[in-house]
DNA sequence: AGGTTTTGTATAGTATCTGTCTAATCTTTG
DNA sequence: CAAAGATTAGACAGATACTATACAAAACCT
C-alpha cells in the first residue's frame, strides 16, 4: 500500500469553495490557482458564478502535495509523480464489473451467486459495514481483481482495527472461498490466487513492522499443516503489539521444534493446526517440549481444534490452547507471557 | 506510513530534485555535482529545464556510499568500490572451498544457538561484491537476524539491479541454506525462517507494485511443488516490467490449471518445479492444454529441470523450457510473448 | 616539513521555477 | 447598492538550479 496513491476513497462531491480549501490545506488562493493553471493538477467544477468547487478528493490530493513540498521535492515534480500513478492504476474502487476485466470473472461470480447470503449478519450498526466489506472483498478476490482487493483491504483497515479485520473480514472471507471451492463454484486457481493475495498482504505487513528486542516467540504451522494464514495473522499481530517475534512458515516438523526450542530457548511456540491430521501430528509435542525446553511455552490454536475434536490437547496442562478466534488467542497468550 | 511512497523498490524513475536528494541524504547540492562530475557516479536524468531529476535507487547509492564515508572510506574509493563491484556482474561465481566454509557455518550455527544479539556490528569495510553480500545474508539468515537480513537486501540492490540480486545472491543463499540443512549444519526451523524472510520480501515487492493491463499471465508452482521462491520471483519480475501476472501460490494440480486456461485464456502460464517430482507431474499438462486452450503459452522452468532430467518437456514443441536461470526465462518469455 | 593530490565549498553569471501581486471584471451577500 | 470574495491574465521577484572556475582545508605522499 505505500506504493498506492489512491485517492479513490475520498468524495468527488463538490463542495468546497476556495476559502475553505485554504483553510484545510494552508495553501493561498493564488497558488491554487497558479497550480491549476500550470501543472494541471485538479479540475475543481464550478459554480453557477463560475467560482471554483473542492471535492474532499481534492483537499487529500493538495494534502499530499503538501507533504511532498515538504520533503524538499519541488511542485511540478510533485504533480509528475501524482499524474504517473494516477495512470498506472486508472480504475476506481469496484462496483462496476466488466470494463477490463475478463468475461469469465463474472461468470465465476453468477456461478458463485450465493456468496450474498453466505455471511450471517452479526451485530448491529457495525454488521451492516463488516458484511459489505467482505462481500466487497470476496467479490474482487474471485474476480482476480487484485487492485480492488488491496483497495478494499485499506478501506477497511480505515475503518476498523487491525484485529477486526483479521478476524471478521480476512477469516470469513477466506472461509467462504474455501467453501466455494469445496462446493465447486470456483476452480482452485481463483481460490489459490485469493490465498495468495492475502498471504501476500500479511507478509508485507509483518515486515513493515521490523524487529523488536525482548523473549523470543515462534509462530508457525503444525507438522504438515500448509495453511499458513492463520499463524501469518498471529504473527503479524503480535509484533504489532511490540513481541519478538519470528515467524516460520508452514508445515514444522515435531523433532525439529524440540531442537529448535532447546536452542533457541524461546519463551514461547504458537502452531496452528486447520486440519484435523495437523493437530493430531501435534500430540508428541507437548512431552518432549516439557523434558527438553521446560521453560517454553507451548500455544496451540485454529480450527483443527473447534468443536472440542482433540480434548487431550486443549485441556492439558502443558499446552495452553488459544481458544476460539485470533482475539482470543491474543489476550490468551498476553495474559500467559505477562 | 501513509505518506511514504516507495516506488517498486529501488526504481529508476526520475523523481526527485536536487533539494529532494539534499534532505535525504544530508549531502549538499554542490557536492553531489561534484561526485557527478569529478566520478562519473550517478546519471540522473533531466527535466525540460535541464534541472537534475534522480531516482530511488540514486539516493539508495548515495546512503550507501555515505555510510562507507562514515566508515573513513575515501570518496573516490567508495566510488571506485562502487564500479567495481557493478562490472564484477557476470565473471563473480562465488564459489568457494567447502570445508572453510562448513567450519564457519558451524561456528555461527552455535553462535545462532545462543541468539545473542540481534546487533554483530562489523562496520570493517563492508565489500559490496556479490560474494560479500551472500555471505552477509546468510550469515544474517541462519542468526535468525531479520533486521540486518532485511538491510543486507537493501544494500544489495543499492548496486545491483533487481534481476541480479535475485539470481546471484537470492538464489544461491537460499541453494545454500538447502544444503547446509541437508548436511545437517542447520535445523528445519533455521531454514523455514530463511524461507519465510525472503518469500516475505518478494510478497511485499510484488504487492507494492500493483496491477497494470494487457494480456494475463498466470505464475505458480507445479503440481505438488511447494518451494514458492522460484515462482514468487519470477512473478515479481515480470509483473516490474509491466506484465499482468497473476501469482497463484504452490502446488497447483493440472486439472485446474487446464480449466483456469480454458475459462480465463491467459496469454501464459509460467509453471516452476524444484523437486524431480513436481516436474514429473507436469507431463500431463502439455497434451490437455492444447487440447483446451491452445492459445495459451506454456512455460517451465526451474531446478527440476536442469541437467536434462526431462528431455520430453524441456525439448517440447508445445512447451516452452525457461532455460538455466531466471535471467534467462525472463529473456524467454519475453521474446516468446512478443 | 614541504609538495601533491583530494575534496568540499565558494563565486559569478545565467536560466528556470514558483509564489505572490496587480488590474480589471464578475458574483455573492448583507 | 456597497462590500466582500472570486475570476482571469499578465507581470514580477525571490528561490532554486545550472555551468564553470576558483579556492582552501584535509589527506597523502615522500
Amino acid at each position: 500500500m505505500a506504493n498506492n496513491i489512491n485517492f479513490n476513497s475520498y468524495s468527488d462531491a463538490p463542495v468546497f469553495n476556495i476559502k475553505a480549501v485554504t483553510q484545510r490545506t494552508g495553501i493561498s488562493a493564488p497558488t491554487l490557482r497558479a497550480w491549476e493553471r500550470r501543472y494541471n493538477v485538479l479540475s475543481p467544477s464550478r459554480s453557477d458564478g463560475n467560482y471554483r468547487l473542492f471535492s474532499e478528493r481534492d483537499i487529500a490530493i493538495l494534502n499530499w502535495l503538501n507533504e511532498r513540498l515538504q520533503s524538499g521535492m519541488s511542485i511540478s515534480r510533485a504533480v509528475a509523480l501524482l499524474h504517473n500513478s494516477q495512470h498506472k492504476h486508472g480504475t476506481s474502487n469496484g462496483q462496476t464489473n466488466g470494463q477490463g476485466q475478463h468475461a469469465e470473472f463474472s461468470q465465476l461470480q453468477s456461478r458463485a451467486g450465493n456468496y450474498v447470503s453466505a455471511f450471517a449478519v452479526e451485530d448491529d450498526a457495525k454488521g451492516l459495514n463488516l458484511e459489505h466489506l467482505r462481500t466487497q472483498l470476496h467479490r474482487n478476490l474471485i474476480q482476480m481483481d487484485e487492485h480492488n482487493a488491496h483497495a478494499t483491504f485499506a478501506e477497511a483497515l480505515a475503518v476498523y482495527t487491525v484485529e477486526d479485520v483479521c478476524q471478521n473480514i480476512i477469516t470469513p472471507v477466506l472461509i467462504q472461498i474455501g467453501e466455494d471451492w469445496h462446493d465447486g463454484l470456483i476452480s482452485v486457481t481463483i481460490e489459490h490466487f485469493a490465498t495468495a493475495v492475502l498471504v501476500g498482504k500479511f507478509y508485507s505487513l509483518f515486515n513493515a513492522l521490523g524487529t523488536t528486542h525482548g523473549p523470543l516467540v515462534l509462530v508457525g504451522c503444525a507438522p504438515t499443516e500448509r495453511h499458513e494464514i492463520g499463524a501469518l495473522m498471529l504473527a503479524f499481530l503480535l509484533r504489532r503489539r511490540g513481541h519478538n517475534v519470528r515467524y516460520l512458515g508452514a508445515d514444522m516438523p515435531i523433532n525439529d521444534l524440540v531442537e529448535s526450542a532447546r536452542k533457541l530457548k524461546p519463551r514461547a511456540i504458537v502452531l496452528s493446526a486447520m486440519l484435523y491430521e495437523s493437530a493430531g501430528a501435534l500430540s508428541l509435542l507437548p512431552p518432549r517440549l516439557q523434558a527438553y525446553a521446560p521453560d517454553t511455552l507451548l500455544f496451540i490454536g485454529g480450527n483443527a481444534f473447534r468443536n472440542g475434536i482433540h480434548p487431550a490437547l486443549t485441556s492439558s496442562k502443558t499446552v495452553n490452547y488459544l481458544g476460539n478466534d485470533l482475539q482470543e488467542g491474543l489476550k490468551s497468550i498476553e495474559a500467559t507471557l505477562r
